[in-house]
DNA sequence: AAGCCGGGGGT
DNA sequence: ACCCCAGGCTT
């Protein structure tokens, strides 16, 4: 009798024996973890936290250098909450998602003006901190304090869909409620942090999106998918967005040795981080250009503009193309937005700016 | 529910 | 060229 609730059965944790589910991937991780800056058998939950605030949507190549460098500039909690601003930022410059840096210090902040110093150990408390949702108070909780907190990000989500056919889309809100019942429903009582990192590094490096590595997969006879030859088609490949047009004309001034930055707003693009004065440049003539985005004082000084060769960029959801000018004036003093800085300098600029600048 | 927010590793 | 990455937040 095929009812509704023999087919829900079907694809349903019920098929899949848990407790081997544990067992064959907590011994796959004590042999194939990855070896990670941020791994340590005595786990500091700053230093967790620090990691796992980085590595949202990025991987963990792109994280290792930033992280080496904000743990030895910032050894903890107390050290960041007192850094300036600008200096964090400088120090995330390059890695995206800047949003990110402003939520670090915040956070930073909080822990330790209002909590003494010491991260929550629970999901909820974790996730009142700014930035931190419910994957990352999770990873948190379970790998700083082992609580049994599940987890549930990008490599979760591609191999619980495969070992349990979950083959709806992995952005439909009732997958993700279905993939995170799921992640609850494994996560043993011993060894959470093992048993969470051991399912992202086998999301990682063995159950990869394009050809995934199932022969050498410790769920290789109990995945579903895999069993059925669904690999290639679970996940269901999602649809991609069209990178829209941005043209931007920025300048790059320069006094003896110095050149000149704006700070940008504090929310949408590059938020709060600074800028080559620049402007969208809807066939505005250089002077427009000029009177729209630079101060009375260095305007009167500016000596004659020359341009340089553009720079293209290349945004998740932006195609920036760069017309570029370049000159120079006297080192006057500027309003608040401004900034001279050293060109030789790490500069707090957005990779775009930095590409520009090193092409000039 | 959909859009925004960076940059890069891997193929 | 195209995939997606230890996601979170706003509208």
């Amino acid at each position: 009798m095929a009812t509704a609730q023999n087919r829900k059965q079907k694809s349903a944790p019920g098929e899949i024996d848990i407790p081997q589910l544990r067992r064959r991937l907590l011994r796959w991780y004590d042999r194939n973890r990855r070896d990670l800056p941020w791994r340590s058998d005595n786990p500091d939950p700053y230093a967790v936290w620090l990691s796992e605030m980085m590595l949202q949507q990025t991987q963990t190549a792109t994280v290792a250098p930033y992280y080496a460098a904000f743990l030895q500039a910032y050894p903890d909690v107390f050290a960041l909450a007192a850094a300036p601003r600008g200096d964090v930022l400088a120090m995330w410059a390059g890695q995206g998602y800047y949003r990110r840096a402003h939520n670090l210090h915040d956070t930073a902040k909080i822990v330790a003006e209002e909590l003494d110093g010491v991260f929550p150990n629970t999901v909820d408390g974790l996730m009142k901190l700014p930035g931190v949702g419910r994957y990352s108070a999770g990873a948190i909780a379970s790998i700083a304090y082992d609580v049994c907190a599940p987890i549930l990000d990008g490599n979760v989500k591609r191999v619980l869909s495969r070992v349990f056919a979950i083959e709806q889309s992995q952005s439909d809100p009732q997958t993700i409620a279905t993939l995170w019942g799921i992640s609850g429903k494994i996560i043993p009582r011993k060894r959470c942090g093992d048993f969470n990192q051991a399912m992202m590094d086998l999301g990682a490096t063995v159950c990869t999106p394009k050809v995934p590595k199932c022969d050498t997969c410790p769920f290789k006879k109990i995945c579903i998918a895999n069993n059925r030859g669904l690999t290639d088609v679970i996940p269901p490949a999602r649809q991609r967005r069209i990178p829209t047009r941005l043209d931007l004309t920025a300048l790059v001034v320069e006094a003896n040795g110095y050149v000149l930055l704006h700070r940008r707003a504090d929310s949408g693009l590059w938020a709060g981080m600074w800028e080559l004065p620049n402007v969208e440049a809807n066939g505005k003539s250089i002077d427009d250009v000029c009177e729209a985005i630079l101060p009375a004082t260095i305007r009167k000084s500016l000596g004659k503009l020359s341009k340089s060769r553009g720079v293209q960029h290349q945004l998740t959801h932006r195609s920036v193309r760069f017309k570029v000018f370049r000159g120079s004036c006297k080192k006057v003093r500027l309003p608040k937005t401004f900034q001279w800085a050293r060109a030789d300098d790490t500069l707090p600029l957005p990779k775009a700016f930095q590409k520009v600048l090193s092409a000039v």
